[in-house]
DNA sequence: ATGCAAAAAGCAACATAGTTGCAAAATATT
DNA sequence: AATATTTTGCAACTATGTTGCTTTTTGCAT
């Protein structure tokens, strides 16, 4: 057993992860994240209501994300049918400094949303007179978990 | 005076492109399609609603601009905003077949999004086990009327 | 541990966005 | 011009998001 940091209580993850963060740790902070640790894909806010169950108010959730996203803990993807979805930012990127540099892959089959890490976003050759500061790329079709 | 069509009145052109798309030409398309013919960038719900004044119901603008996507008159562009944008598929996509493989282009100094339609969307090499049907691109940055 | 200041949660009320069913009006068809 | 069909506009409703304020929780210093 060379290292145990990874068998790390998943509650003193979250912890230091809001303490890192200036935020707080609060039950609906560490619960929110928990939903969000728990599981690959992102979430919406709908999603997390529902998750949550009846256990926050809408306000708070809604003000959760809003700082989640202000601190770097998630960030959101973009989509054609007014849903906001948030995902948990890598660890090297939830350090401060955002990196999104990666893609997203909405899967048609499951419906879920995931980052692909490792697929960095494509140079954009544009038109003259056109600056880009920031690339998205959202690719749809169906995941590795629904193929075949 | 080799040709002229392209001198051709404004509202003949929407008569046939809403004929064309088997649309009843009726006031509140017409009149949504000509705010999306007289200017080159892609419009929100909320936008026409204000351009077209106290004009249409807002049921109206619903029903006619999801009428505009199913007929491929006009595509959504995806944002991170919780706002849909429309534009104008062009002259080769409204024939009925959409490509679809050109990207969007949001400026943060006008707030304007425009299609680059000759600007293709790249190949993207996706991880094993993920298919991709579609891939969406917004770059954000600066356009050519903002920039210097 | 206890008390206190600061921050966050919860509540209520509100504002905006989007949907549905139906009657009235406009459009297409003959 | 008359009629069948489609679309519009209205009303009522659901869902989504926001703001101000009070109560509760958290972090901190003693």
């Amino acid at each position: 057993m060379p290292h145990k940091h990874h068998t790390q209580d998943i509650e003193t993850r979250i912890a230091s992860l809001l303490k890192r963060s200036d935020l707080s740790v609060t039950e609906s902070r560490r619960k929110i994240l928990h939903l969000f640790l728990e599981q690959p894909g992102a979430l919406a806010h709908g999603d997390i209501e529902k998750k949550a169950g009846e256990k926050f108010d809408r306000v708070t959730v809604y003000r959760t994300l809003q700082a989640f996203v202000e601190k770097g803990i998630i960030h959101t993807i973009p989509t054609a049918d007014n849903s906001i979805r948030y995902a948990l930012c890598k660890d090297d990127c939830a350090g401060g400094h955002h990196h999104d540099h990666h893609i997203h892959f909405v899967c048609d089959s499951c419906g879920n949303t995931y980052c692909l890490d490792d697929v960095v976003t494509p140079e954009i050759k544009l038109p003259k007179g056109y600056t880009a500061a920031h690339v998205e790329v959202v690719v749809e079709g169906v995941c590795k978990n629904c193929k075949g």
